[in-house]
Formats: structure tokens, C-alpha cells, sequence
DNA sequence: ACACTGTGAGTTTTT
DNA sequence: CTCACAGTGT
């Protein structure tokens, strides 16, 4: 049967335990996305109706690659199986069900930058000292509280700011209300409280997911956690799948004790490790594994591999971060001339800013590459324009969007876009009647014709800079994207969700280029070759973490998880001097290195003068 | 309504 | 250093 084919036996135990609980540890490396695809084969196989089956994931590349390996598995296309994010399935529950909680089900989705708007509209209408009261930490805490499902009353309310702030979170979910929005995270809290307090709707549901799976399960918050083990309360065929090891988003709260935990939430619970790597070379994951077994609150788990010893690691010491990038491009145009392709390298750093140095040295070389995770395409001043448009249509209620609009066309212009909007009578006055039943992409076309758009860009941007006209060429050309995927959809709403759940630049260009990235975004990918970059004290491990022991392990799993991308090669570099905030500083190689068994490890120092003494390499 | 200028803050970021 | 933003000046 070919749903077991290429499958070893630790797998095949996972994907044909069908009823019950499970709890699966994936190693990095260990093949979970395969034993994922070929568990939802094997029930579809077993007679399972797709529209059973419930696969979560945390991103939408995720889904969409285990669709494809679960359609090519088959040899066909199944619909009503649904493969998504966490937030992607709150979005669909709510469209459904939301009315109970008072909201209309044309409601719109508020993306990060919608919310910190409305927190600064909040703020300023509250008169806060604009110094001590940001926008930035209210909204994270706000997000700690609904991603923790507590309630407001946990801020407590003993000092000036904390009352403030309580206040702020109530303003904040009222507005949000009557804007008709929802933001990221009620996207999962909403469900939660639907669920809770309407068993019959929650009764539906559990009826309908008979079989849950759940990728990246060390990743989840709180809230997610709940409203999955929620749904799977009735027939408790959960398969959990994750790693530990691996968990890099506490700071995004996410708990990884709730993978933890598992066996403790259902003591029937059938365990199963997957310990095998087929990714990388003997000498790195010996390495990682020296590194991440330093941890205190961990599983032990030991991968092991039948892939051969493999090169050294190399431990690189630079004088400052230009002569740390000149380095690896050396090395990357090294590599590159003895076959390897761009696309099988990845230069690895822990903050976005280290990436400019390193871009420079790429350009001066004259070597194609790709920031990864840097621009997004939703972010976009000219996309968001447009949307801003569509979600008012959808919703008149959106007073973030309405902002927006206001702010294109100004005050005058608004009130005639406003009785044009709203104006009743004949067929071919009142705009609202006018756009009624257009597709998503004749829309976006009548909204830039209506409103001039295209005219606004090129007036606010060719007549005073210098490269104006280019810069509003490229503007166009990303809302002539935005059409082709609004061609994809013929509902609106659909479209929307869809794009307000798309934060990732959607990757077009599949030319081979270098990949640069945080080794956050590095997560779930390997390359032949890594480079991490800036391997210092108060970078990797990050200064702000380096205060607790639970930070500082999570550091440490960033560096495991950095490291367990390479396949082959891996190169870890620090530099004797840093220019950070237009200082240079001296720095201090990170603990990390110093971790690093010394038999596997090749150091070399780039550095003038110096002498190697001074680093102990265990 | 827009350009200039000083100030201040500056991890990571799946959705 | 570099970006965002508030305040100022035209």
C-alpha cells in the first residue's frame, strides 16, 4: 500500500493509530510533515469522510504544502477536508456562528496594524501622557490576556497605569465591537467563549470533527489549546504533533507545556517519538543535541541519524560585522562555484536589523538573494488603500477603514464619496447599489475608477521625488497582484479573510537566490549550508532575555533550532566588535559557542592579532 | 495641506 | 544609525 510506502516503523505506528489520543514528538528533521500527509491519507483510506477531518497548523505555507502532499498521496483533489490555520478556522467557525455574540457575520478582520491604529485613536482620546502610555505594550498585554483567556480583571488595578490600562482594554474591545472587527486573537478567544457558553453549537461542531490533528502543538497559546481540546472533548481522537525542543514563540505566548502536558490531559494517551533524522550530518546534530540538552525543562529525546559524520562545524571569529560578512560571502561564492545552488544556502540572524550588513555585502558582490519575512505584501500603503475600500463596502460599521478612506480622499471629498456611496434611487445613482453583486476583482477595478487611484498614486508620489514615477509603478503593479488574487474569489468576505489572514509576502520569484533570515522564519526549512550570523552575548542569547531561565532556554532552543537546518554544513560566527545603534561596541561570543563540543568544531579567527586562549571551546 | 526638523526609541512576529 | 512621529512653520 502506497500510504506506508517510504514510511519507517515509528511512523507508520503514528499514522495508523487512528482512534484515541496521540501524542506524537517529532525531532527535527524526523519527517512529521510526511507522517501528517500520510495520517490523513490513511483515514481517508480507512473510510473517514473528509469533512471529518480537522488539520490545524500556525502558517498558511504549512497548509497549503500539506494539501499538496496530501492530494499528490491520493492522486486527487478532496474538498470539505479541512487543512488551515489556527486562526483560518476561528475565522470560519465565526462566520457562522458570531451573531450569537451580538456582532453582524459581515464582520472584518483586524490585522496588527488595524489595531495598533485603533489603540492610537483610543490613547489619544484618553489623554494619556503619550511618553508613558504606547500603543505597543497595551496592545501586547491586551493580546497576553485574550491569548490567555483571562479577563480584564487580571491586569489588577493598584496603581495609575494599570487602571489605565484596564480601561484602555475595555474602550479597545467595545470599539472593536462596534466596528463590527474582530482582531487576531479573537479569531481564536470568540470561538472559545462561543463554544463554552452554547454546548448545542459546541455539540455541532465536535460531531463534525471527528479526527483532529494538530502540527506545531509546543507553538500553541493557551487559548488555542482550549478550543481544540474543546472540539475534541467528545471522541478524543486528537493527534498532537510537535517538539519541545523547538518551541521559539513564548514571547508571542505561546505555552509549551501544553504539549507537555499531554499525557497528563489524557493518560490513554498512545506516545510515540520519532527520533530518526534524515536532514542533517552526524557531527551537527551531535552538536545541536550537546547544546539543547543544557536545557532544564525538557523531555529528553536523542535523534540519531544513519546520514555519515559529515564535515566539521566551523566556528568563525570576525573583527567586526562587515569583515563577518565578507566571510560568509566568500565562503557562499566558494560553495556556489562547486555546485551548490543559492537556494540550498541560508545566512541566519537573530535580529532584522543584521541583515543590512550583510545585504551590502551580497550587493557588492554582486550575489542575487532574498530577505525573507522582511517586506509584506498586505502591509503595503497601496494595498491597504484598496482594501480599506472593499472592507468599508463589505462593512460600514469598519471605522479604521473609514479613517483611511478619509485620509486618501480628504474631508471634502469624503462627504460627496459618502452621498454617492449611500444614495438611493435609479440604477445608475448611489454606489453602494452600484457595486452591489460585483466579483471581489470587479470591485477593486470600480473602487480605483471611482476613485481615481491610480491618479492619487502617481500625483502623491511623481511630483516630488526623484524616483517618483517608478515608485508609483510599482505601487500599481502590487495592486494589479492584489486583482489577480482577488480573481481567485468570487465573495468578498471570502476574499477578505483570506487576505487579512495572508501576512506573509506571498513568494512569486522562485528564481535561486541566497535566503536571508531570522532564524525565527528559518523555522520548519533546511539548506545544505548555514551561516548564523552575530553568535555574540546580548544578541543570541538577546539581552532582554538573558534575565530569566526561561528566556534564556528559549534562546537556547532558537540556536537548536537554527542549527538543525543545516544538512551539511554549518557555520556558527561571532564578531570581536559590533556597530549597534551607532556605537561600536566590543561584545562577548555567545554562551552558545562555548557549549559547542570542541571535538566537532573547527575555530578559526579572522581577527588581528589575537590569539585563541581566551575562548574556551569546552 | 505639506515640508522640514528635532526627539526618542529601536527582539523575535507563524496569524 | 535609522525610522516613526509630533510639532512647527509656510
Amino acid at each position: 500500500m502506497k500510504i506506508f510506502d517510504g514510511l519507517n516503523d515509528k511512523q507508520i505506528e503514528a499514522v495508523k493509530a487512528i482512534d484515541g489520543p496521540v501524542l506524537i514528538l517529532a525531532g527535527a528533521g524526523s519527517g512529521k510533515t510526511k507522517t501528517l500527509t500520510h495520517r490523513i491519507a490513511h483515514l481517508l483510506s480507512q473510510g473517514v469522510s473528509p469533512e471529518n477531518i480537522l488539520a490545524v497548523t500556525f502558517t498558511n505555507k504549512a497548509a497549503e504544502e500539506m494539501k499538496t502532499r496530501v492530494q499528490k498521496l491520493l492522486g486527487l483533489n478532496i474538498t470539505n477536508l479541512f487543512i488551515g490555520t489556527f486562526h483560518s478556522l476561528g475565522a470560519k467557525i465565526l462566520r457562522e456562528e458570531i451573531e450569537c455574540l451580538g456582532y453582524k457575520k459581515t464582520f472584518v478582520i483586524y490585522d496588527e496594524d488595524d489595531s495598533f491604529s485603533l489603540a492610537k485613536d483610543i490613547l489619544s482620546e484618553m489623554n494619556l501622557s503619550r511618553d508613558r502610555f504606547k500603543p505597543g505594550p497595551f496592545l501586547n498585554l491586551i493580546s497576553k490576556i485574550k491569548s490567555e483567556l483571562a479577563d480584564s480583571g487580571s491586569l489588577g488595578a493598584d496603581d495609575f497605569y494599570k487602571k489605565q490600562l484596564a480601561s484602555f482594554y475595555n474602550i479597545y474591545n467595545r470599539r472593536l465591537k462596534s466596528a463590527n472587527a474582530v482582531d487576531f486573537d479573537d479569531l481564536i478567544m470568540l470561538p472559545v467563549k462561543i463554544y463554552e457558553s452554547r454546548p448545542e453549537i459546541l455539540k455541532k461542531y465536535q460531531e463534525q470533527y471527528k479526527y483532529i490533528l494538530v502540527d506545531e502543538y509546543q507553538d500553541t497559546n493557551r487559548a488555542q489549546y482550549v478550543l481544540i481540546n474543546l472540539l475534541a472533548r467528545k471522541n478524543k481522537n486528537i493527534f498532537a504533533i510537535g517538539d519541545p525542543d523547538q518551541a521559539i514563540y513564548g514571547w508571542r505566548h505561546a505555552d509549551f507545556r501544553n504539549i507537555l502536558n499531554f499525557e497528563k490531559d489524557y493518560p490513554e494517551a498512545k506516545v510515540v517519538k520519532l527520533e530518526q533524522n534524515y536532514r542533517s550530518s552526524q557531527n551537527i546534530l551531535s552538536a545541536a543535541h550537546e547544546i539543547i540538552s543544557k536545557n532544564v525543562e525538557r523531555k529528553e529525546k536523542t535523534l540519531w541519524t544513519e546520514n555519515p559524520a559529515g564535515a566539521m562545524l566551523e566556528v568563525i571569529e570576525a573583527n567586526n560585522e562587515r569583515a563577518e560578512a565578507e566571510f560568509i560571502l566568500e565562503k557562499i561564492l566558494d560553495l556556489n562555484k562547486t555546485g551548490m545552488n543559492l537556494d540550498k544556502i541560508v545566512v541566519m540572524y537573530r535580529t532584522n536589523a543584521q541583515s543590512r550588513v550583510i545585504e551590502e555585502a551580497c550587493l557588492y558582490a554582486n550575489l542575487p538573494y532574498r530577505v525573507v519575512g522582511a517586506v509584506k505584501f498586505y502591509q503595503r500603503k497601496e494595498i491597504k488603500d484598496v482594501l480599506a475600500y472593499l472592507r468599508f463596502i463589505q462593512n460600514q460599521d469598519d471605522e479604521i477603514s473609514l479613517k483611511r478612506i478619509t485620509g486618501i480622499l480628504g474631508k471634502r471629498l469624503l462627504q460627496s464619496f459618502m452621498a454617492d456611496f449611500s444614495a438611493k434611487g435609479g440604477p445608475a445613482s448611489g454606489w453602494k447599489k452600484q457595486t452591489e453583486g460585483l466579483s471581489p476583482k470587479e470591485l477593486i477595478k470600480s473602487v480605483i475608477k471611482k476613485t481615481n487611484y491610480y491618479g492619487y498614486l502617481e500625483k502623491k508620489f511623481t511630483d516630488f521625488s526623484p524616483d517618483g514615477e517608478l515608485e508609483s509603478e510599482s505601487r500599481i503593479k502590487n495592486i494589479k497582484e492584489l486583482i489577480g488574487l482577488a480573481s481567485m474569489h468570487d465573495n468578498l468576505s471570502g476574499f477578505l479573510t483570506e487576505v487579512a489572514l495572508m501576512q506573509q509576502e506571498r513568494d512569486t520569484d522562485n528564481s535561486k537566490k541566497l535566503n536571508l533570515m531570522t532564524i525565527h522564519s528559518a523555522k520548519g526549512l533546511e539548506f545544505d549550508a548555514v551561516f548564523i550570523a552575530g553568535a555574540e552575548e546580548n544578541l543570541m542569547p538577546h539581552s532582554r532575555a538573558a534575565y530569566s531561565l526561561e528566556e534564556l532556554e528559549e534562546e537556547r532552543r532558537l540556536c537548536y533550532v537554527g542549527m538543525t537546518r543545516a544538512k551539511k554544513y554549518l557555520w556558527l560566527l561571532f564578531a570581536k566588535q559590533r556597530f549597534l545603534w551607532g556605537e561600536r561596541k566590543e561584545t562577548i561570543p555567545s554562551r552558545f559557542i562555548m557549549e559547542l563540543p570542541q571535538h566537532l568544531v573547527n575555530f578559526r579567527s579572522l581577527a588581528d592579532g589575537y590569539n585563541l586562549p581566551e575562548i574556551e571551546l569546552e
